[in-house]
DNA sequence: ATTTAACTTCAGAAGTTCTGTAGTGAACCA
DNA sequence: TGGTTCACTACAGAACTTCTGAAGTTAAAT
């Protein structure tokens, strides 16, 4: 058996062309490195160097030289990707967010992390939680963040906070400046805007005649300016009221179960990559810092 | 350190599914592999494996087996192409010969060879003697067959067998019938044709005057036209008078000098190739078979 | 609850690879 | 010519690695 370790010693001995260099930047002894190289010869059945001296190749010795070198070359090589792999220093990070997350919070940390380690790939979906919770169960992606998933369902879920909902209108609304956190008493004269979100909070829509609001928009940006436009208010999570602008307000909202929990969902019993762990982790510990 | 053989273990293991059919077809028993398999778990700092139960991989483990499965595919082949090499079944023999034994000992062995081996390649120029031997000291070629070296060269010569000059004429010449070996004083009257093999003979063009034949030429084509043409008759090697046309005819010369000894030329220390042992081999083999 | 299968753990055996020392032979120098 | 140096080899034992076989654990199947 011809091992990795003698093609490494003949090619260092090959380029050193004697065997006390070689054996000092292999860190052996000299007589180790002669064994090797004796080794080898004894099982190609022919002789690599022309004389004891290891200054000058045989026929043989050249051809298996640039075969070896080659070989070291991809070895070291896919060694250190494994590594690097193991390590989370390269890879392909697939998540998927609801938008709130993934605008707010992602950014920072998926910059960060492809800035130190420049190995990775990052894709990232911002879609709503059903289905990022399919694209976690098929496996198209390897973590998602967003809402607790029902329970029979073969995904793992991990809380990382509880996001309450905020009423987004205009500062000229009437509910803009209420004093107390208002309740579904007070929403209900005026008109909401439904979207995405709102399909999270029990009883909302069903507020509404037939369960649907009469305007509903999905996208955000245009969800906003139908507030803007004075078409209603809406509902949104405050995570995703951060960075409305000076036009709109965001007020609390006094209900228990306007609040949803955002967290990770990962495949039951699935082990993460790591570098899907280094993600975890840094999301956990900004959740953290900055106390959402 | 990862070794190679850790790499196999956890390929073959991720193949099978499971460690007992693993550690059969890698002919260990179960707790080597299981042991190889969490020791390059242990250095690689993460699982491999989605459980104890060896039937799905993590992310990671899914990651390093497409790399590691790259990685076993190159190492085996080129492994095995160095033992290629030094079995003589691959390799380029590069030879260098003159044209008599070119022509009629070299297809045979060649081609044989060709054939057996097919992962050969081999390269044959044919041309004079000194052109062999500078190609050899050069390197150009690994092996030469031709005259001997001069004694300052390079090049170590191991003889092969001795080569009679002999007589080429047409039938119809004075000298076509003659009853005993030709010696000098006979060949005198008649006009010949002088051409690179002549010169091995010592005082062969010197009996010319200046040193040089009125004519002379290079190819044994065209020689053997002029020949047949009537211009002359000309001395050739005896091996290259084996396929000559019926119109002409050889004729043995009685002159203990115009005989050349023909055999390998080397580098001299050289340490030939296994692929050049094997045609050296064969080359022997023949000329002792065919008793030239 | 028992059986079976799959894997792990452990201690010692087996095997390998390394080191340090002693020695050979070639090259160099005076 | 003999001494010196250099590069390599041989060998024996140390150090290390890897393997085996037996016993043990865990999980699934019946």
């Amino acid at each position: 058996m011809i091992r990795t370790q003698a093609l490494r010693v003949f090619v260092t001995t090959a380029d050193c062309g004697n065997i006390r260099d070689a054996a000092k930047l292999l860190r052996r002894t000299d007589s180790a490195v002669s064994m090797t190289l004796k080794q080898l010869e004894a099982i190609l059945g022919a002789p690599l160097f022309e004389s004891d001296r290891k200054h000058s190749l045989t026929a043989l010795g050249a051809e298996v030289r640039k075969l070896a070198r080659d070989l070291l070359r991809e070895h070291d090589r896919t060694i250190e990707r494994i590594h690097a792999l193991a390590a989370g220093r390269e890879g392909v990070l697939r998540v998927a967010a609801v938008p709130s997350v993934a605008a707010q919070l992602l950014p920072e940390i998926l910059s960060a992390m492809l800035g130190e380690f420049p190995g990775i790939r990052i894709e990232l979906v911002d879609t709503d939680s059903a289905s990022m919770h399919a694209l976690v169960e098929t496996g198209e992606v390897e973590v998602g963040i967003g809402g607790r998933p029902a329970a029979n369902s073969g995904l793992h879920f991990v809380a990382l906070f509880n996001d309450p909902f905020r009423l987004v209108c205009r500062k000229d609304h009437p509910l803009a400046r209420h004093e107390r956190p208002l309740t579904r008493q007070d929403l209900r004269p005026h008109r909401l805007i439904s979207n995405n979100s709102t399909a999270d909070i029990s009883g909302f829509d069903a507020d509404a005649p037939d369960g649907v609001s009469a305007l509903s928009a999905r996208n955000v940006i245009s969800l906003l300016a139908l507030v803007r436009a004075g078409a209603g208010a809406t509902i949104l999570p405050a995570l995703a009221t951060r960075t409305i602008d000076s036009e709109l307000c965001a007020v609390e909202l006094d209900d228990a179960s306007a609040l949803r929990t955002v967290g990770f969902a990962l495949r039951r019993g699935g082990n993460p990559s790591p570098i899907c762990r280094e993600f975890q982790g840094r999301l956990v510990a900004m959740v953290q810092a900055t106390g959402i």
